[in-house]
DNA sequence: CGGCTGATGATCT
DNA sequence: GATCATCAGCCGG
């Protein structure tokens, strides 16, 4: 598996989670490559308790938490045994829009529900507890087929981190208003 | 719009 | 004790 095509070959997919009450599905429009020998990546220092599950096959999910408010919700990239991972930083919202969880208030916009990757995992509700689960089976959070076709696709630098900054690993589509990240890169 | 800042807690050194 | 793949709120132009 190579880390920089599943994220390129995400943008477009659905995501789709399953509550008791309705489903939520999204389209990816944004994402990012943590590869093997990055130090951006939290599997360069080898595994620990919090990274283990990004050292699991493609296609399974990575949770964790961070600055004490956010989830982020990865996919593992590469094959069992060797820890990279895409990050999803951002939907475009399709279904179930209102099971999205706000940010606080009631006054969120509809276009930011989704835009960013730590508001991405709160509307969908996604937490520790999905950390390793296989988001290729049916169930409640997994990936599903595009459902429309996919505009060009940019490529930028990553947002937020500081090692391995200059690598270009960021995948989004081009002009689509869900996107996040300053304006230059969208 | 862009830029800055504090909140908040798990993890690792 | 520092760091952190973020965000909302606030400020100035």
């Amino acid at each position: 598996m190579d880390s920089v095509k599943l994220a390129r070959y995400l943008i477009g997919k659905t995501l789709v989670r399953e509550l008791p009450k309705g489903r939520i599905t999204g389209r990816i429009v944004e994402t990012e490559a943590y590869l093997p020998q990055d130090a951006a990546c939290h599997a360069f220092n080898g595994p620990t308790k919090r990274n283990r599950s990004l050292f699991l096959d493609h296609g399974h999910a990575y949770v964790y938490f961070i600055y004490g408010n956010h989830f982020m919700l990865n996919v593992c990239s590469e094959r069992e045994g060797i820890g990279a991972g895409v990050l999803l930083r951002a939907l475009e919202p399709l279904e179930g829009i209102p099971f999205m969880k706000r940010g606080g208030r009631n006054h969120m916009l509809q276009k930011d529900l989704t835009r960013g990757p730590g508001r991405l995992a709160a509307a969908l509700r996604v937490d520790m507890k999905f950390d390793g689960l296989n988001l290729c089976a049916k169930g409640p959070l997994w990936l599903g087929e595009a459902v429309k076709s996919v505009g060009r696709i940019g490529r930028s630098v990553r947002i937020g981190i500081t090692k391995d900054a200059h690598r270009r690993l960021r995948f989004y589509e081009r002009g689509n208003p869900f996107v996040s990240g300053p304006k230059l890169l969208r």
